[in-house]
DNA sequence: ACCATTTAAATGGTCTGACACTAAAATAGA
DNA sequence: TCTATTTTAGTGTCAGACCATTTAAATGGT
């Protein structure tokens, strides 16, 4: 007797994702470019425009395309950015329950060579970026505004990674980083020894960076992100006894 | 006059989607849930069927639900794995026209610092793993089957940053493995030479992992992945000139 | 009572056709 | 020429039907 596998049968919209996917990314259609309008769509490839509208409905999520309403509206072909990163990164440390410890160690893992890589290639340009983000930090901190300062930190951070001109390392850091604030207890930051401390550190990354020592950024910034981890769990100890955190 | 920024006026589906994937990641819906079926979530929402449809759609895409055919069929809610993080990165990559070097670069940062996670807090199950991975490498190797054995390299390292028990830094280097399988150049491992080097390294970041050493795990890891990128960069060069290698 | 077979129900997958809404372009009016 | 109006090309949404697939229930034979 013939012995058949279970045979996938996919769906129209998939197939026709498919397709269209691939001429994207194989270039075919570059960016700008304007896709057939939904009805065209159909004719063309003989599915219901239900189906072509699902099929533009899962590129758009991929972040491949974008559809604009009205005349001249209709479906174009966009780079992919690394907020299509950040949103499923998001998703997976919600729906995983990442503990915000795993969250922090992989911000520890990625951000010493990153700082390496931009000691080793930052543009002018990408220091101006640095310093402008340092000070908004100084200022908010002077400020007392915690939230504010939280927030510079992290764009500082970020910056920095993004002055290693990698755009996969930025993509993670990123993605991390959004996760990183919204869990980030504002109250653990009140020491204004903590914050000088934070901005002492980064002064001497920012120092190496400028210097394209590659080896000191990344020891300093291994240190500064180190002495950041024992703080925050400090923190959380102080604060809520041993219940680990979740997101 | 009133001045009013421009509304931005959100689709049926998306509003709907929103609201489900809250309810999901906040566990108000765990895993195994069934939805209701697309009817009753019309009825239910007020929305058209193919509203509720596109709606679910998207979650499927975000990984968030399956959905299945037939009799006690219908939508129901998983975890989200790391595979809709790898298939962002890949788009990424390769719509962002991502340089192979930039990804060589990407991993080299992750993986050092995840070997060292990896020799603090690796069980026996995980060495066991890394040392299956490698005794496949191994005999790929022997046999001179250059495909089995770059899939099986990138097998032995993305156990390795398994056994960091880092979900996130795992999760990564998948997805960027992924990538590299796809544009590694097969014939520049045609070379014993580099094989048995490989094999050596890949030996010596075993014996420290075992030995729960985090620092010569890592300074090994770093060793190793310079050189294989060395070697990448050296076969590159050699057979077409200095044209970069995009994904 | 038990097992194989057939039937029916539940559910997603697809199609058709219509109308609503939006934004740009064409047109008309001053 | 400039502004207000109308037209129009497109997506957004809906309603309803039918198809395809899977499984539970009914049926029947032993």
């Amino acid at each position: 007797m013939l012995d058949i596998s279970p045979v996938n049968v996919p769906k129209a919209a998939d197939v026709l994702a498919d397709i269209l996917r691939e001429k994207i990314l194989e270039g075919e259609l570059d960016e700008g470019a304007d896709l057939p309008n939904e009805r065209d769509l159909g004719v063309q490839s003989g599915l219901s425009r239900a189906s072509v509208r699902e099929a533009l409905r899962i590129l758009e999520g991929e972040g491949l395309i974008t559809t604009r309403l009205g005349r001249n509206g209709g479906s174009a072909v966009v780079r992919p950015s690394s907020a299509t990163i950040e949103r499923s990164v998001g998703i997976f440390i919600r729906g995983q329950r990442i503990r915000f410890d795993a969250v922090l160690e992989a911000r520890a893992a990625i951000e010493p060579p990153s700082a390496r890589f931009a000691a080793l290639h930052r543009t002018e340009a990408d220091l101006e970026e640095i310093r402008n983000s340092h000070t908004k930090l100084e200022l908010a901190s002077a400020a007392g505004d915690v939230s504010g300062y939280v927030r510079a930190n992290l764009d500082w951070h970020v910056q920095v990674v993004r002055a290693s001109h990698n755009e996969l390392l930025i993509a993670f850091i990123s993605a991390v980083s959004q996760s990183v604030y919204v869990a980030t207890d504002l109250e653990g930051f009140n020491s204004v020894q903590v914050r000088n401390a934070v901005i002492r550190a980064h002064l001497r990354v920012m120092e190496a960076i400028e210097a394209g020592d590659g080896d000191a950024a990344a020891r300093r910034m291994g240190r500064h992100v180190a002495a950041y981890i024992s703080d925050v769990q400090q923190t959380q100890q102080t604060r809520d006894g041993a219940t680990p955190k979740e997101l």
